[in-house]
DNA sequence: TACAATTTTCACAAATTACTGAAAATACAG
DNA sequence: CTGTATTTTCAGTAATTTGTGAAAATTGTA
């Protein structure tokens, strides 16, 4: 499969991005083609757009999926598999929001609790405890918030940040007019 | 500096983690150092701490001195110079939002700027268009909102977190009653 | 300015991570 | 069940990233 060199220019950044975004150059590129394209993909074919080796492409596939980034589909007549992105940008947002947290902050917040288990043996172990509750109770609000934008539909997330400056304000008048 | 098993166990959890934020391992030890240490420490202490190179606490703390996470002090009579984290945890926390924006974000939505401008030569390219603007759209309001969190007090910014699912409700209303 | 303390740089080494081809496993049509 | 298409696994290698010590640069004091 040949591709355009306006895909192939975003593939390669996203290639590049992949590594700051907790992916990989190859899982970055692959996620690339698979959004910016149509149709469904099979796994020779991005192989080929990528120039890249069939296993890759297959240890690639299997982390997308584990990610839930990818939708699997059946071509009658066709024994590959093919491989699409959500439709909705706003669901690959959502997931890649919840799946980040999951890899980046519920291990932490595990092992932030653990710690406050502990009895503090001295002055310096007080301080560190009171840290920690503090990135505790940071991280533990960060995860009602993901958890919150699951149940949101795409309209009413896109509506969210749409409002922009108006949040702020929003806030405000919070109290005087409504919950109670 | 000898460190006790508390904050060594936080420290090591945080090395591990620090590779799925963007930072490495090593970067990642030195700011939990830095962040769960009341006073603030000069390199060798960090150095000794964490047992590594001299050289190695350099490098990290240039790195971390660009991302804006660590406040630099003189002691007087002393040389060395010492190195603390904000007291605010919501501080932290901003900054490591825009931080990881500038290197996450910034890059690509120029890159999808550019691809937008570019002449669709075919079908396939026109999709391709349609979703680098969905893309960019969606980054662009989260571009938005960090910048909105940069001049939010740390009170605010935790009355919003708090929120939870109340934002939900409160969106709900807000339509009805207020900002016309 | 001279000197010692401290920090930074950088070439190389060590460690980690990613990629490949070959072989094994799986899926499925006849 | 057999044979073939397809996918997955995995050991070895390649590429990348990280860490070190030695040397250079910088800072501040006398």
């Amino acid at each position: 499969m040949k591709i355009t060199p306006m895909k192939q220019s975003l593939v390669l950044h996203f290639g590049e991005m992949g590594s700051r975004w907790g992916l990989n150059r190859t899982l970055g590129q692959m996620y690339a083609v698979i959004v910016l394209t149509e149709a469904p993909l099979n796994a020779d074919q991005i192989s080929e757009a990528l120039q890249i080796s069939r296993s890759n492409v297959s240890m690639g596939l299997k982390e997308l999926k584990s990610w839930n980034l990818i939708k699997l589909h059946h071509v009658p007549g066709d024994r590959k598999e093919y491989f699409s992105a959500p439709s909705d940008i706003w669901e690959i947002a959502r997931t890649l929001v919840v799946e980040r947290r999951k890899r980046e902050l519920d291990p932490t917040l595990s092992t932030l609790r653990d710690a406050l288990m502990e009895q503090p043996s001295n002055e310096s172990d007080e301080y560190t405890q009171m840290r920690v509750q503090q990135m505790h109770d940071l991280m533990e609000m960060v995860t009602l918030w993901t958890n919150e934008m699951q149940g949101m539909s795409s309209e009413k997330l896109s509506a969210l940040l749409k409002l922009g400056e108006g949040i702020s304000k929003l806030l405000d008048v919070k109290d005087k007019l409504l919950l109670r």
